[in-house]
DNA sequence: GTCTGCTGCTGAAACGATTCAACCGCGGTG
DNA sequence: CACCGCGGTTGAATCGTTTCAGCAGCAGAC
């Protein structure tokens, strides 16, 4: 531990020292500051050069104060090491941006108490308004921040009513677009491999699978259900299927995120009589980075992150601009077709544009 | 959108509203909030339930302003999406948390711009402190916090001076670490595959292999050098050793990080002569989520995140309560053993002693 | 009854930026 | 010459909290 020769521990400047040192008045550094046109230039720029001379960073605390409310936007996720959310965060820092506003990552890691000292602290904070992801059921703790004026946008949760307003990604579409993809490259044995059916992003994308499946004469849907949405899942499903004979086999398998698809995927590349995509098509869910570079590259869907973080500021400002407002918009997922099902790749559509109609 | 009869926009309670409503002055308010040992119990609870009553929440511009420095500290990290980061950023927070500070996280993402925005918005924001894992050199930018007085501790990189405080992880001990083992199983042709020599950890990674080969008389040392930590740059790396004859085959593979080795994994699996960890030992470097879960569990270097974070809050805290003060600390990182490495995993060691003199 | 000490409470000052009514100086108009 | 208009500038008031010197009231000592 080195000891320095303690340099003084400057207070930071404040508007009055510039102005002193600039021989204006406070009033005209803060305009220099906040609204530069109304300053003549030959001033503007000297004190501008003071500024830069001594340090000047203005102090946020009293600008807020007296502003009443902050530039700060506070974004709670669930998760910040899941993709889903630091992509979502990014467009969001992006958005907040172009308006000249800040976001501020708080991350709850699924956990009550954490996402409350969040809360607080955003409140306490006056940021301009919230971006939750919230833990649990969150009414009661919603209706408070409403109460006292804490505009709140919910992101990745559809409520029932229109009291929020929120962005979401249908679910049932994204099952609907996997298993129909499968379907239009001939497959008819078709399984849905999920984890717990209690977790309502599991059950909508089995929900979205059976109506694809519906709509298909021929067409059967086998549901395999797994303990949990993890890679050890996958490879035991994978396991208990590859010991079938080829009757009953299926040939194409829609997973419920891809961490299942990945296991599937590892348990049968141990048997060398089953191919990928030939014999058997594979799509999975979520579009994480090791999808793509899989042993066969998988095919996956994927959620509009950006455009959910972007539509998540947007809506933001619609309530903060028109109070009272609200909306709800819920995205369609997209295919992204790899290795892993499409046995032409050339064919493959990008985006299917049959699912407009559902939206 | 739903257009609801606009409730009151009401203003946010003031302490003074609340010290109307209890009959008391604001003096007994604040001493309520910040030092509840001053006031009578029976004042004290009467404040307190006006207080629920009211809603009041404090503002924290006000207390900032007043007091000169906030309770939060910002924390930038290089990417957000990394486990690395979210470990280390979750146990900055709970550290912080002991002491009733806040961490506000902010994601530069390899972006300079995006790290002066933030920068700056916590220098307005007077945090407390600074947590940063700079882009690039940050020489320039960290002079003109220090000499403004914004206490920075480093994160994750290695100054030659001793002029910040910092933490960061030792890559030459990993790489010692992961050679040793595998000279310890009784390897003797070892391979390093690493990404691009101008990465400092890729090269220190190296370094630390090197250093091991030395110390075991037989031993020899081959280095693959590819161009990038990606997947399939190990999978590359993989297909291009298995094209060899059994002679020069190496018997022991260290890679740059668990990506690479999930890549010469896969290239392997294809393979039915050469098993792992039998004929072929693999460890890599990280320990990522999916390291655990590949088809041969892959052995790793971890390191210590949570420990790197509380000790970065620590630091902060040091020359908080002491300016000038400066530590550097460096951790060794952590052996984990799994299948890919291990033929008797009973004997494998959890940690080794003996790296302790190097430190 | 006076003095001392102590607890608990009060109320005004201070923090630093923004805002806004007032003011200044100057050129142009009648 | 008086007046107007106007761009540019001023400085006091304001935001909501914390802090702190000072005061009231009370108990105990003498």
């Amino acid at each position: 531990m080195a000891q320095f020769p303690s340099l003084p521990p400057r207070r930071p400047v404040s508007i009055k020292e510039v102005a002193l040192r600039a021989n204006v008045a406070v009033g005209t550094v803060s305009n220099v500051l906040n609204h530069p046109e109304r300053v003549a230039p030959a001033k503007r720029d000297a004190v501008l050069r003071v500024i830069e001379e001594l340090g000047f960073v203005r102090n946020d605390a009293a600008r807020q104060l007296r502003a009443g409310s902050s530039r700060t936007i506070g974004l709670i996720v669930l998760d910040a090491g899941n993709p889903f959310f630091t992509d979502l965060a990014r467009a969001a820092e992006d958005e907040a941006a172009r308006q000249g506003n800040l976001v501020m990552l708080g991350n709850s890691g699924h956990d009550a108490a954490r996402e409350a000292r969040y809360i607080d602290a955003f409140e306490e904070q006056r940021v301009l308004g919230l971006l939750l992801s919230p833990v649990g059921d969150p009414n009661e703790r919603l209706e408070v921040l409403r109460a006292r004026g804490v505009t709140t946008v919910l992101v990745d949760r559809l409520e029932d009513a229109d009291r929020y307003s929120s962005v979401a990604v249908d679910d049932v579409a994204g099952g609907y677009l996997a298993v129909r993809h499968l379907l239009e490259q001939g497959r008819r044995r078709i399984a849905f491999i999920g984890g717990p059916a209690s977790i309502r992003q599991v059950a909508d994308r089995r929900r979205g699978a059976e109506a694809a499946v519906a709509e298909c004469s021929g067409a059967s849907l086998e549901v395999v259900e797994q303990d949990a949405l993890t890679v050890l899942q996958g490879r035991a499903a994978g396991d208990q299927l590859s010991g079938r004979s080829r009757r009953l086999m299926p040939d194409g398998i829609f997973c419920a995120n891809d961490l299942l698809a990945l296991g599937v995927l590892q348990a049968l590349a141990m048997l060398r009589s089953l191919r990928v995509p030939d014999d058997l098509a594979l799509v999975g869910y979520d579009d994480i980075g090791f999808a793509a570079s899989a042993v066969v590259p998988l095919s996956s869907i994927r959620q509009p992150t950006e455009l959910m973080g972007r539509t998540a500021i947007e809506l933001l400002n619609e309530e903060l601009a028109s109070p009272g407002s609200r909306r709800q918009v819920i995205f369609p997922p997209e295919l992204v077709v790899r290795g892993s099902s499409a046995t032409d790749l050339d064919r493959a559509p990008e985006t299917d544009g049959l699912l407009t109609g559902r939206k």
